[in-house]
Order: structure tokens, then sequence, then C-alpha cells
DNA sequence: TTGAAAGCGTTACCAA
DNA sequence: TTGGTAACGCTTTCAA
């Protein structure tokens, strides 16, 4: 049982606890904090006064000399989005696992991403990681040179300066090619909205490339654009498309449409449904992102799976050794995908896929 | 067009901007924290010394002096759940919107509460918001001995040391029971999980009290638990539920589900779907939280709206208030909250409940 | 191994 | 109004 003698002082410091131990200041740090040598017995008395005082360093102080706070910016914007907040709960997860706090800016304007910089910078953080928008180069530099590493996930490289932890979109889309080709489908969708990310359009750009490749003649992929991100963007870009019309053909030639992320695709879904059309009876449908609501029955949505804690793990990482060696070339790190099968594509009995 | 005129020394400190303004650090200071006297002509020129040195306050020096950082410490679990990730985007932008950032924890058990109010002290946050779990008093104390409030969203008071900031939930239930009454409803179920949250407790008394004032006898009010939380949970209840038989007979008393929280409701109306049992011609089903994905056009769920922005702001008002004045008895301040109609239970044509 | 002392970068008091 | 100075609480040389 600690007993607590009385919180008189209001705030105890390594002074007190040095008194208490009868050494001096810089024991008591040496001691807490497994740096530099302690002889076993101050180092017992010490331990003793610390928690018979109560004792908690005081990080500001501590970050201040060491010019390094245990702070790790994080920048996300709408954290609304199922997929963001997934991601940055295994953030949160793995910083804290190290150690570490998170100091999480809202951004809702990617302009703002530089700003948070700055002003993790004033913190001294130990590392930022990017999930949203895009730092201008200058101020990552700025970091850089303030040794507060960066790292970006699920976005384009920005310069020299930036590391990228990226889910391997271009092995998603040929997961989703493949699977649509082997399903049957003849001609394709790719759904995106107006002013999507870089992920978005690498995913776009992949999987069109993915359907070349296959021998699928140009005029056989579409492109949709919604007028905007989310749920509603993909349930207006069900009432706007034409599908409808052709999945009635008599030789209906099986559509095969592939979305950014799993909003989109979540909406879209619902909005093919009130129109009487469904997946995968009459096109099939496969997301990106894999978020918990995908899973859900009345969608059960095939779709990309992104490994958001090994996203996060790596992402730290990344932070990790570019603090050691800052001079580091920026790399980029490919994160592996999976196929989700489930009901709006199912998965077809073993095929080789050489057409 | 600002020009730094060389990033050679690291990091640029306010003795430099003093340097080059000709005035001493002192003056600076008040210059740029706006904190005592200035002549305009020194301002001026601290201004642009700073502007043209890039200079910016060192945040941890600055928190170590005041002895207060401009931090704001946060306490979530389960980011991904959709209404916790909707409260915690409100609260960054409130915590943002007044000059402070975001120190964010993720506890995976209510007893790491305690700890992340521990190392939220040793940053000197401003304040703290709990938004999961339940801090112990003592602990919460040790905050308020060091003055740093604490304020909880959607929890239980705990002890006189913390104000609380909740959604009406009584009026939730008490909404919730009239709509369902009105929809001409004759046996209710109540939809929680084990071991719930104080908030999901509170929504099932309230709604108990609600029916039993409406003169509903207490053997058509059954409740049904969960085994666990989330959309899972939900599905569950609705495999293990006795509704589909209910439902099927002849004289069919309409029953009307309430669930604690909009996972539940999800789940719950797919799994009743899935018996083929629908809302809301077989039941009628209310929902909590009003969360994106209730919106959706699969699910269309009649909901308890809980409004995330105000819980913020009435929160980081809390803080502000007992910064000022500690001594301050503990407040719980209500949210109200407002029934939103959907498909699930429809709006009952005007009709005066005084049944 | 230990303690004295010199910072880390700001702010606030006080005398000028 | 201004600048010197003393904190703020910790870490890290550097001698002893």
């Amino acid at each position: 049982m600690v007993k607590v003698p009385s919180p008189n002082k209001s705030t105890v410091t390594a002074q007190d606890v040095a008194r208490l131990a009868g050494v001096s200041r810089a024991v008591v740090s040496r001691a807490l904090s497994n740096n530099g040598s302690v002889s076993p017995q101050s180092r017992a008395r010490v331990e003793a006064a610390a928690r018979q005082l109560g004792y908690q360093v005081n990080f500001l102080a501590q970050g201040l000399n060491r010019q390094r706070s245990q702070l790790i910016g994080v920048v996300v914007a709408r954290l609304t989005d199922p997929f963001r907040s997934t991601l940055v709960n295994a953030l949160l997860s793995a910083i804290q696992a190290r150690g570490y706090q998170a100091l999480v800016t809202e951004i809702t304007d990617e302009q703002e991403t530089g700003l948070s910089l700055r002003r993790f910078t004033q913190f001294r953080v130990s590392g930022v990681v990017v999930t949203s928008g895009q730092p201008p180069e200058s101020i990552v530099r700025e970091c850089i040179e303030h040794h507060i590493p960066v790292v970006g996930i699920n976005r384009a490289q920005s310069g020299p300066s930036m590391d990228v932890v990226c889910s391997d979109n271009h092995a998603g889309a040929m997961l989703a090619a493949a699977q649509l080709r082997a399903a049957g489908c003849q001609s394709f969708i790719w759904l995106n909205y107006q002013g999507s990310t870089w992920a978005g359009r690498a995913r776009g750009e992949a999987f069109h490339h993915a359907l070349t490749a296959k021998g699928i003649a140009p005029e056989c992929l579409r492109e949709l654009q919604a007028p905007k991100d989310g749920y509603e963007g993909g349930f207006w870009a069900a009432q706007h498309s034409d599908l409808q019309h052709s999945a009635l053909l008599p030789q209906r030639a099986t559509t095969g449409v592939f979305c950014a992320n799993a909003l989109l695709a979540c909406g879209f879904l619902d909005g093919m449904r009130q129109q009487g059309i469904n997946a995968p009876t009459d096109f099939h449908l496969i997301g990106f992102d894999n978020t918990p609501q995908t899973a859900w029955e009345s969608y059960q949505l095939t779709t990309i799976h992104q490994q958001v804690d090994v996203l996060a793990a790596k992402a730290l990482d990344c932070l990790h050794e570019r603090a050691k060696n800052p001079e580091l070339a920026a790399q980029v790190i490919p994160v592996a995908v999976e196929l989700v099968h489930r009901r709006t594509s199912p998965c077809v009995t073993e095929q080789t896929d050489t057409l």
C-alpha cells in the first residue's frame, strides 16, 4: 500500500525526490531514466522516494532539455470516414505501444497540413504521420531540418524528404480486375469522385492497366465520376450510371464495377438496388478498404482489404529509421492488400486466369 | 514575399529575434504574446524580425514556464465505432478552434483511463475530456489538485470533481417511447449488450420509466441483452429474440424495439431481415446516436440524434469555466436530443399522445 | 559513482 | 516602455 504523505506542495519535482533519497537531482534523473551509472543502493533509494512522493517527470521540462518530446503528430481529415478512423485507431495503438503519445490534428482543407506540421515542430515532436493532405515540400524540409521525420500513409511522395507507406494499390487493382474477369465480367466501370485523393486516382490507373493487360478493349472500361465523395457520391453515381439499361439488355454482358473506396461502393450498391438492380445478379461490385460496414449483412461487399495495423507499424518504423539516419533517401514502402470475397462478387471456383 | 535568410542555425529562438530587432528577449516575448506593454515601433521591429527569421515559439519552454501547455487531453476507446469517431471529430474541431491541440489516448480497457490522465498531467495539459472509461475519483482529484479540469461526455458523474456533459438520455427514451406508442406498438423490447456503458443502461432505465408512465404493463416490456457490443451483438440478438414468432401471430401486437446504440440497431435490423422479418412492417425499431450509417438507404433507421458538436462545445466550456473557478461544484450539463424519423418507425400523422 | 553547474527557451517580476 | 534576472524542471557534461 503506497501512501502519499500529503499533497501539500502542489507539484513534486526531481529535487524533492533527491532530497528525500539523500542524493542529488542528477542521480535521480539517471536512476529514473536508466541513463548513466547509478549504484544499486542509490537507485533503490531513489525509486522508493519517487514512489513515495508520487513523482512524475514533467514531460515539458524533459522535452525542452532533450530537444525532443515523446509526442508524435498525426494529421487526419474527416475522421468520420470509417476507414480513416480505423487507420487512426491503429496508429494510436501503435504509437502508445511504443511509448509515445499522439498529438492529433484534424484538417478540413489540404492547405492546413503545413500549418499542422509547424505546430507539431513547436512541440518538438519525435515524428509526424500524415494520413490526409499533402504537405508542401518546403515545410516537410523544415521538419527534416529540425530532425523531425515525416511519413505519409497512402499518399503520393512529395519531394525527397518524406517517406511513404502505402497499401499496394496496384496489386489491389489487379486482384479486383482478375476477380471480375474470372467472374465473367465483359465490361467494366471504374467509380471515383471528383477531386479524389491520390490513392483513389492511383487505384483507377492501376485498374485500367490491369484490364488492358488482360486484353480488355478500352471501350469496355468506362469511368464514372461522382461529384462528391462518400456514400452520397456513390449513390449519386448509381442514379446517373446507365448500368440499369445495359443490365437489362437481352444478352447482358455482365458489368464489373470497381470503386475507389468503401463508402462509394456502399452508396453505389444502395443506389442501384433502389432501381431494382442488384449485385451480383445484375452486376459485380468490388470496393476498396474493407471497412466494418462492408461486412454488414446488407452489403456483404467484396472488397480489397487494407492492413491498417501493418500500415501503422511500418509508418512508425519509418520514423524510427529516419530519426537514426536523416540522410536516408526517401522510401516508398508498399503494404500488401488482400481480396476479401463476399457476395457482390463471389469467389469463383478454381480457375487459371490466363486469358 | 518573405525570405528566410538561411537555416544555418538549426533552431531560431527569441534571443535571435531580439538581437535582430535590437531589443531584449523580454520585449520579444511581450510583443509576440500581446502581454505587457511594448511601444508600437518596438512591436513592429519585433514582428518584422520574427517573420524574417521564421521564429516560432517553443511550446515546451512556454508550457514549462507558464506551468500549462496548450494541450487538451482526450480519452477515447474503440475509435472504430462510428459514433465515437464522430464525437472525437467534433472534439478535435472544437479544440483547435479554441487554439488548443489535442493529445489523444486510446484505451482498450476502462482501467487505463487513470493512466492516461496521469500522462496528461505530465504534459501539463489545460484540460481533459473523457469520452470513454470511468476515471478513478482519486486520479481525477489529482488532476484537480494540479489545476487540470476534467470533464466527461456521456458518462456517470464519478465523484464531486468531474463535470459531465451528457446527451439527455431520459428525453431520448421518452421520445422513443412516445413514437413507438403513437405508432401503435403494444409490446416493447429494450436491446442492450452485456457490460453496457453507463449511458446505455441509463437509456434503458429511462425507457422503462417512460413506458410505465404511459401505463404500459411491465410484462409488455422485455429486455434483450446481447453477449457483445456492436453490430454483431445486435445481429446475435435478432437471432435469439422470439420476435419472429410473435410477429407472425394472427392478431399481431406490433412490437417496438429500442436499442442502446446505433450499431446494435443496425445489427438487429439485419438479423431480423435475414429471418424474413422487417421494420416497420413486422415491428418498429428505434436506435440511438444517429450515426451516418443509420441514414443509409439499406437501414433508414429511426433514431435519437445526439448533437455531437454541442456536446463538444459544452465540454470545452466546462473546462474553461472550471479552470477559472476550480472550487465550483461539479455539474451535469444535459444536451438536448432529437428524434429523427426514418423508415423503421415512420412519423405518425399528428396525434396527441395522451393515452 | 556522484554532485555541481551549465544549459534548454520562455515568461514574469522588478527596478530603472 | 524597457532590459536584467530569476524562475520553470529536467538532463548532461565534467571534475572529483
